[in-house]
DNA sequence: CAGGATCCAGGGAGATACTG
DNA sequence: CAGTATCTCCCTGGATCCTG
């Protein structure tokens, strides 16, 4: 694979379906898979416990998600074979690189975070006047 | 509105429903906000050139995602009232500044492409070789 | 040329029941 | 506890046709 420069690939490849970008996009395309990957930033944890570290993920979710992840390697599954069966969940090498740009994306979440909002509401307003009381907001 | 250090949120409030981050995930969730801002990356353009250069994006997700990042302030949208319709789109400020962590995010993509596709090649391989095949041994 | 409106298929995602 | 297996619902997103 020829690696060509980031700038190149920015302005040419990524938008043909057959860029790695698009891979990527694939795997954090998905909610949970970025929130997963941080409820493991600091450690490993047991399937449960990410069950309740990521509000809102069911069962079938996380099941899928940390098999991709697993499958991408970067999540490490580790059984322990006790009583009452113990997996646990932990980032690999690869995967904690990954925390890096995540990071960085969910820092300019919280920084920006007003100017989205706002900005939302200045576009509701300008663009979508008083319909009824079916105004959606968050 | 508890502004906790990125680490704390990181930590704590991301994995609950009302965390900024979600929004976020929500916006760049969808592959093509990505790939568009991408698209947008060095100066403006056109409806058209868009549809272009983002190849396999079609119409409706090409209009809806610029809405959208129009919505959020990312993108700015400007009608020239000429003969035949002109619009260009361009990043805004805050558009610009998502630039950053988004290419952080592809340079990792880049630069982990080759293990992610290792880890899947041997993940399939070691767990789900397709039918047919009687050996079993491990 | 830019984009609104529709119809419709596919898969994402939840709920439930069962296994080891 | 840690999943697997279904069934189903619904939204996403593509294809198509139409308008300013």
């Amino acid at each position: 694979m020829v690696t060509t420069e980031a700038e190149t690939v920015l302005r040419g490849s990524p938008y043909r379906a057959d860029c790695p970008t698009r891979h990527i996009l694939d795997r954090i395309g998905d909610r949970w898979t970025v929130l997963i990957v941080g409820a493991l930033w600091d450690g490993s944890a047991r399937f449960s416990e990410l069950r309740r570290r990521v509000e809102g993920v069911s069962q079938k979710m996380l099941t899928q998600t940390l098999r991709g992840l697993e499958r991408d390697g970067l999540v490490r599954r580790t059984v322990h074979p006790e009583v009452p069966v113990r997996v646990e969940y932990a980032l690999t090498e690869a995967g904690r690189t990954l925390r890096e740009p995540l990071r960085a994306l969910q820092e300019w979440s919280i920084a920006h975070l007003g100017d989205v909002s706002a900005a939302q509401e200045a576009y509701d307003h300008a663009n979508r006047p008083p319909l009824d009381s079916t105004d959606r907001d968050e």
